[in-house]
DNA sequence: TCCACTACTTGATAATTATCAATTTCAGTC
DNA sequence: GACTGAAATTGATAATTATCAAGTAGTGGA
């Protein structure tokens, strides 16, 4: 994009540093701020009258509600940082304003939101057709891939919060980690072991469209 | 948006006729065509395995999977008609060209994912978090709104589409709208009547965000 | 109008998931 | 290194949802 409007993307955005387990918004608030995490973790929840779970946890660097700013609407997620974290803060109405101006920016926002919408295709079709230990199967063969390590992988966070992401209780989380025993799955802490992959996949039935 | 630009749009695309039941494209296919339904209804559903589930009931004038004709993937859905329709086909490439050149365009394309984004939001969080008499209870208060008739709702397509869409079995969306009688709701084939939107609303927990 | 087919409903049962309660394990602090 | 509180696990039970098996109703075609 051109110089002089990423300039002024960055003078007119701040960044901030927060403690663990501070919300940073809440569902329904006007979007005043578009979100970049550069350091730490972060999570988007939501809520329907008293239960709430967790919709996406946030590593860095990538950038969060996106959508609420370029439409100018209320969040649809509550954030809160789950570790010490380094968030840009870019302000939506400058936000906006650059992408109007910036075509190569209006580009890459489009984009990104292209990806964000076919990444919740999956995660909505993966809460409908399969059930917890196959979601949960199905989550260690893609943090496999995208960490990258030959055997082992490491959970993102607390397993209660991955219990949430993946639409179960943490009772229920235990419980699915014993079943992919029988697929070749162990666990000490937040390291996972999976010993055979095709076994794994087998199990979890991947999508037919790889990520 | 710029009329030459439109009018390439148009002219390269062409209007199609289709009958019902007839598959419009499959999950893992390269996008060909961006496609707008002009007339008719039609379904986009995607399968894990051998189970598979209704994603979105496509009513005119609306145009569907747009991120995949953005990002230049393959589709993350099926689609197929319901009823005879009618589509408009523009070929995903001369989408792409024309979208790079015309801001207005690009601009429009970019809310369109992110509104489409938003919806899918509070579809995954409709599944985490409700059950399945409190989605058809939200289900119908949606309808309701859009439909804008006093104290009756058509339903938009066959109870099993519906049930489908809705995360369910169709025995069990038989059961849900039993119980539903309860929350003042009744249904005589397609119909659903409501007869206090207050008593249901508090049934379904409704978002904190209005859509 | 009757027939054939499919959708829908209803009942009985099974599978999955959640809830509640009690330990055990783990992490951070003194 | 012991102490404290939260997280995680495990077991028992309950709620929700799916599956299977009829039967009923509705729809389109001859």
């Amino acid at each position: 994009m051109n110089e002089e409007e990423r300039d002024r993307i960055f003078s007119g955005s701040f960044l901030q540093v927060f403690p663990p387990q501070l919300v940073l918004f809440e569902v329904g608030q006007r979007a005043d701020f578009l979100h970049v995490l550069v350091d730490g973790l972060a999570e988007l929840y939501t809520s329907v009258g008293d239960r709430d779970t967790t919709m996406r946890i946030v590593q860095p660097v990538r950038s969060f509600i996106l959508a609420a700013v370029v439409t100018d609407l209320p969040y649809l997620m509550s954030a809160r940082t789950l570790e010490s974290s380094r968030v840009l803060l870019v302000p939506a109405a400058l936000m906006r304003e650059v992408v109007r101006k910036d075509t190569a920016l209006m580009e890459a926002t489009m984009r990104e939101l292209a990806f964000g919408y076919r990444d919740l295709v999956l995660a909505l079709a993966d809460m409908k057709l399969r059930q917890s230990a196959e979601r949960l199967a199905h989550f260690i063969l893609q943090q496999h891939d995208v960490q990258g390590l030959p055997e082992t992988t490491v959970l993102p966070a607390e397993k209660r919060v991955l219990a949430s992401l993946l639409g179960m209780t943490p009772e229920n989380l235990s419980r699915a980690f014993g079943l992919l025993g029988k697929q070749g799955v162990s666990l000490k802490g937040r390291m996972v072991r999976m010993s055979d992959r095709a076994m794994l996949e087998t199990f979890a039935r991947p999508d037919k469209v790889p990520r």
